[in-house]
DNA sequence: ATGTGAAATTTTGCATACAAAATAATGTAA
DNA sequence: TTACATTATTTTGTATGCAAAATTTCACAT
């Protein structure tokens, strides 16, 4: 039912959106500053509107005010990524709970039919189909919760993850994990069982955190050794591939 | 460690304050509409500066954007109120499971006189100490959990329910009741039993929502019939009840 | 070379100005 | 009077302009 008029989108939240899937995407670095001017002239806008976008965003948690000196894109600290993901948890926690009671059971069925996709894909080790379809069963499980305050929130608290761009390539062994996970997952949903889902959910989101935790770690490290050289050896190879990130 | 130079603070970050307490406080009523030129006089700054304002103030869903048509203080239709309160169930549970785990022994003392304090506000039916000590002790308890992350959601979706302004005399019986899920919820605390203390809280905010439910219907019927013969047509709802962007 | 400081440039923050939309007011016809 | 169309006023949305702050550039001294 999309209507033939579209003028009915405010510019903001066009703009907002946009930005928002900059910062989401990657496409704004984590850490990078946000040029008024070049936003503007990218979104095809002022700077004033474009001013009250990042604003919101910044009460969104997706980007940081400097006073006087701009805004950042978000960038999460591992502290900051373990403490979201134990927020996450809880939200998604309560998720369960609330869609083992209300779900339907045509959303059960359809949850199912995505968990046999999420299987197929990774026997193809089809990741972006997988990261796609595991993102579909999660939200469908909020979706079924019937809780659009959980949804939204969730959405925020989220998208700072997502910001994060985590997705990268995890090792099978984790990802077999995942799966068992996941069908347990939707073993308890189909048993309308909101405890067994909620516990089940909590320890998939520890198991994730996990698994992100490490990359960071792993990324930290080594744009550490990019940036800074061991004290004692000095750089002897010139590479050039400095990475431009603050 | 107070600094003498006070120009640190954004201007911005100072208007959002004032008005988010306004719409806390209820100084704006929910529902009423927010004009640019009455609020940027009020202010005593620009309208460029407050409508960025505005936009923080929704993306923290406290005002709701009506394009082309300005901003109006959210007003929480009691469905929404419901959600929102199973939202704040699901992070108060985290919070206690996390308190339970980290907090140290002289945080729990702090707490256990804080609720002393409040059986004192009770016998004396001091009301409003009886909700700032309430709040305090909810408020430790966040605090213990050591999560930032949750904090700032959970003041965030909480600044919509004090906008409410629901903190009128509750029945004695209720109280009554609260008083003693607040020991229980300190005895659990005590033992650092975080389930146990995850599950009070839970029925705690689902007492609360009730008490609160029950004082919209009061409240809802009583104003239908003040501005409306009692016929069988309640306008009210589905207008304005969409919290934030998605 | 390296560090320091002053001038130049850029960038942010805020206010004002103007166009479009919405609301209120007025007049007219039934 | 009421309903409706038309005009006037207000209000919102966006762009532009200007001052303050920050960043960069560059000259100069160590």
């Amino acid at each position: 039912m999309s209507s033939p008029n579209l003028p009915a989108e405010s510019l903001v939240l066009k703009v907002a959106q946009q930005l928002r899937d900059m910062l989401v995407e990657g496409l704004i670095a984590p850490g990078a500053k946000l040029n008024e001017r070049e936003l503007a002239e990218a979104c095809a806008v002022s700077r004033t509107p474009l001013r009250e976008v990042v604003r919101m965003l910044a009460a969104e948690g997706l980007v940081v005010l400097l006073p006087n000196r701009g805004a950042i894109a978000v960038s999460l600290s591992k502290q900051d990524a373990a403490h979201t993901f134990e927020v996450i948890a809880g939200l998604e926690a309560l998720s369960g709970e609330l869609a083992a009671q209300r779900i339907t059971d045509s959303e059960i069925l359809e949850i199912q039919a995505l968990n046999l996709e999420m299987r197929a894909a990774f026997l193809r080790r089809d990741l972006p189909s997988y990261y796609r379809l595991n993102a579909q069963i999660h939200a469908g499980i909020n979706r079924a919760a019937r809780n659009p305050v959980l949804i939204n929130t969730y959405g925020q608290v989220n998208a700072r993850l997502q910001a994060l761009r985590f997705r990268s390539n995890q090792d099978t062994d984790k990802w077999r994990e995942a799966l068992i996970e996941h069908d347990a997952m939707v073993d308890a949903l189909g048993r309308r069982d909101g405890p067994a889902l909620s516990q089940i959910l909590t320890r998939h989101l520890n198991t994730k955190r996990d698994v992100v935790l490490a990359q960071l770690s792993a990324a930290e490290s080594l744009t550490a050794s990019e940036t800074l050289p061991p004290v004692d050896t000095p750089i002897n190879d010139t590479l050039a591939t400095q990475v431009t990130q603050p």
